[in-house]
DNA sequence: CTCCTTTATGAATATCGCTCATAGTAATCG
DNA sequence: CGATTACTATGAGCGATATTCATAAAGGAG
């Protein structure tokens, strides 16, 4: 009553931008452009004749009545979820499975945040990681023994439905006294007599050797660990050079442990969660793609999102 | 999460279903087509894959899914309006006042509910109603000794903002072994030799006298009285002729007080809510016009909303 | 069976939310 | 202090889609 302006999609953008603190990084988790979010509020303030938050200073400050929208965000978005959930579930009786097969080891620090999430959303489908190392997971998808694919890279014409999730920049990692600190960036050039340190993977799978060296045919030598942080200690006793993505060593970073630069001109990882495009599109695989977008976003320092 | 197909629009179809029975009542509640209700409700079905009621039989019965859909509707719009209402309240810091001035002394049947459903959303608001006798109700808004003035016809050019609320038909009431009820239908030149008993209002504040009488020169003899029990009475011991609205005195027709006859074909009586068009259109008032046409248009029996 | 009320459906319309392009505004830095 | 960068505001135009209109179909009541 009163006036029905108010709709699902402002709530939305209000929580949206209590988690980013910005219209524009909101309009990005949303899917929408920050003029979209701009007209969106402004229409709310005009109507109420009110501001809801002040845009000067970041994050931006909520007023009382923002607050007082953002409650009700709160206690309504959840019970509109759940709404949907049980729907769903009476649609198709069913609970069912997500099995998740990954190819990058890093993916490990916001996939668990993210399954726990999921997990609590839908308690009754059967949640697990594929264990084991595969080195083509998009393959298990087609043998039934996964229901999604964590990539870095797809194939064209793969029958699979992709549901991009982001990009990062990746990083070369050296021992902060390494001769090659000295350099602002480095170039592939530069790899020829150092040793590669990374997780136990074929070559093509990891950016740098697919996007930059495997190109420019320079194959440096390889050392292999399994654990992040063995792999860093590698690193940091001068033991070779690592890339990996700037989001998972950010902490090691600020602490001085290692040092980081940029490769040529910035090398860009992305990741892609697949699935198989059945006849029947299970609404909680769309729902964990949601999930981990908005969970990486708000959690992963300076990734974009695809 | 999980598409957002659901929008606050759905939730209130939902409720004015069950409120009213049917897809075209609920359209006219909603001041929707039943059309539009029926492509929504499809688009909804569609979505979840399954039906929400079944349209067979009235009232329509609601499946499952729908009624966990009607539990939402009943947890979140409540909400919705208290917010709503809360950030008004911050907006214009204030309270302020609701009287009522009323002209059609039946119309206390339904503005007692209507009113104990405002005073429970804004409190503190001060309700009243102008009490005594007004020929011109309208006079009172502009002397600002009412805020609502409730009237069944509005000059042109009254600077007053109208809000139309619903229309009905004013039936003749006879005892039931007056001579009249002999007749399908009562024509005007059937008043000429009976006595018109009505409440004590001027001539031309009766739609009958207004819309048919005066048009016809036609003057019967008045008497008059304040309550419509009483009213009632008189014409059940043969004292003569009332016109009121059918929704008035539906119950007693039912139980064979009195008879009921159409006057001409069909006279049809209108309600309007005025208020003074201010620069600050409190939104309070427009909540009372929505509660009054809802609770009206589910408690009395035939009416038509504007 | 016929009348009357209700619902369904497809096409046309109108609304309105979104994007695009661009300007305005702060804060940061050499 | 001008330059740069990041964020927000704004108006015009487009596109999606909710709604209406016109009409057919389907029950229920008498």
């Amino acid at each position: 009553m009163a006036q029905p302006i108010l709709e699902v999609r402002h709530l939305r953008t209000l929580t949206a931008l209590r988690d980013t603190g910005s219209l524009s990084r909101a309009g990005m988790l949303l899917n929408l452009t920050q003029s979209a979010l701009s007209h969106q509020l402004k229409a709310l303030e005009d109507h109420f004749g009110l501001p809801l938050f002040t845009r000067k200073s970041t994050p931006l400050q909520f007023s009382p009545a923002g607050l007082r929208l953002l409650q009700l965000a709160d206690s309504v978005l959840p019970q509109l979820a759940s709404a949907q959930r049980d729907i769903n579930r009476l649609a198709q009786g069913s609970s069912g499975s997500l099995r998740i097969a990954v190819e990058c080891h890093t993916c490990f620090d916001w996939l668990m945040p993210a399954m726990d999430q999921f997990r609590e959303r839908w308690p009754e489908v059967e949640l697990d990681i594929v264990s084991g190392f595969h080195p083509d997971p998009v393959a298990l998808l087609h043998q039934q023994r996964a229901d999604m694919a964590i990539v870095s890279a797809v194939d064209e014409g793969e029958a699979v439905a992709i549901h991009p999730l982001f990009e990062f920049e990746i990083v070369a990692l050296l021992a902060n006294n390494h001769r090659l600190c000295a350099q602002e960036r480095l170039q592939p050039s530069d790899f020829v007599d150092e040793t590669l340190i990374s997780y136990a993977v074929p070559d093509e799978m990891l950016d740098l050797v697919r996007q930059l060296l495997a190109p420019a045919g320079i194959r440096p030598a390889r050392r292999t660990t399994e654990l992040t942080i063995a792999l860093l200690q590698l690193v940091a006793s001068g033991r070779g050079i690592a890339a990996l993505p700037l989001w998972a060593v950010h902490s090691y970073l600020q602490r001085g442990y290692i040092s980081a630069r940029p490769i040529a001109d910035g090398l860009t990882g992305r990741l892609y969660a697949t699935t198989l495009e059945g006849p029947t599109p299970r609404p909680y695989l769309a729902d964990f793609v949601d999930i981990i977008r908005a969970s990486c976003f708000v959690s992963l320092p300076d990734i974009r999102l695809l």
